[in-house]
DNA sequence: CCCCCTGATTGATCAGAATCAATTCAACCG
DNA sequence: CGGTTGAATTGATTCTGATCAATCAGGGGG
């Protein structure tokens, strides 16, 4: 891979800590891909060849099964993905796309675990990726089957909103559809659950998300007794 | 901990491949625990103080939020649980409880997680079964997500016999209304999907099942394209 | 500048699953 | 062996969310 990426990919606390010799081998043994949008990354199923680390841009974790297509991730730069299927060595459960124009670094999955073979620093560092993985998959699962679709937008809406810094008024990511997919919904009821929260402290024109009420709303969204990891 | 265990715990693939000596340090820094039936043995959001390991018994992680209740997963001997909170030094996201009387191995998580920095060994396993639970847990969120309740259970069917050995026959593991819990379903649903797979090759009286036409069954479950990890 | 296309919204209806209610069943105990 | 208790089953009803259908809004290209 090119020079000037380096610093973006040392800022990942995958590869933060790790032997720079080490690094450095990883490093030139991947390579830096340029994609559009809209293109298929990998596919439910297929052997894992490649860690992927989104360096820049927007991709999509999708599951496909019987006609139907969930969203599971949105992944936001910079982040690694699909590391359980690299560890393990196993057929990816995922498919996954970009949704605009990305850069990608692949990392070959023997050369990536080869080398968490040998440094320490890096087992660590994906052990614990692993970790607060399983975890957001633990309340991701709690979530849908505990509450309903309205209090699952309000949760979301404020993890979305205590990730950018507690800001009270962002753009949605990705489009409403994708948000639909991944909170285990349709659309049309994404629409009425915003409709919903109206009442709950919440404006929304266009993909503009306002919170005006914020005690209000995690009234109603009754959030996890245990705060986001991350 | 008392001698005659060990041969339980080295059989565990957390625990099998680790220097003699450092093994010999976690387990004499453990202790095991006999405990009631219906006992519970951590909550949601305690500090996460002891991995556990079940070494006889049965136990069942369980979330309660809002006065909903959701069984997470059932484990069974010999099997660690909460090795994320342990290894991210997190607080619990599930709490546990015994369902028979159970003996549980209690190792303390500050002994687990310097040992875990000592053997690269210990440290490769425990990378190996985090992955391995993530993608439990993508497959569960995927399952509640695309599938309706009668091919839940019907997949749920396929995985239980296969991990017997596909036996044709076998005794639901639990009461009733806590594999409904587990599949994202009520008790009286569970006995109406249990009625629907009556024409998909199952037998049901009481806790027995019989699997008559297992093509029927698959038919009716469409099984996922990538085939249970383990 | 307007048309067209896509995605979002809104409304009406439908379906799957939850809830409520009553009954059956089985295990356990006196 | 009858009685008690909790779980499982069955049926009726309700509710949440999905589906179907139509309209609306916004952006890009002709």
């Amino acid at each position: 891979m090119r020079i000037g990426e380096k610093p973006e990919i040392a800022r990942l606390p995958l590869f933060g800590d790790m032997d720079e010799g080490m690094r450095e081998r990883v490093l030139s043994g991947s390579f830096l891909q340029v994609f559009p949008p809209q293109l298929t990354l990998f596919e439910t199923g297929q052997r894992a060849d490649f860690l992927h680390v989104l360096v820049d841009g927007l991709a999509e974790l999708y599951v496909t099964a019987s006609g139907r297509d969930t969203t599971m991730r949105i992944v936001e730069p910079v982040n690694s993905f699909i590391l359980a299927a690299v560890v393990t060595d196993l057929p990816y459960l995922m498919s996954a796309r970009t949704l605009v124009a990305s850069r990608v670094l692949l990392v070959p999955a023997a050369l990536m675990r080869e080398v968490i073979r040998k440094d320490t620093a890096l087992m660590q560092a994906t052990m614990h990726e692993l970790a607060l993985g399983y975890r957001d998959f633990v309340r991701a699962l709690t979530d849908l089957k505990l509450r309903q679709s309205a209090e699952r937008l309000a949760n979301h809406l404020l993890d979305y909103s205590a990730q950018r810094g507690g800001a009270n008024a962002f753009d949605l990511g990705g489009e409403k559809r994708m948000v639909a997919s991944l909170l285990g919904m349709t659309p049309e009821n994404l629409s009425r659950a915003f409709a919903t929260l109206r009442s709950h402290g919440i404006e929304i024109s266009g993909a503009r998300v306002q919170i005006t009420d914020r005690a209000a709303l995690a009234a109603f969204a009754r959030p996890d007794l245990v705060p986001p990891d991350r």
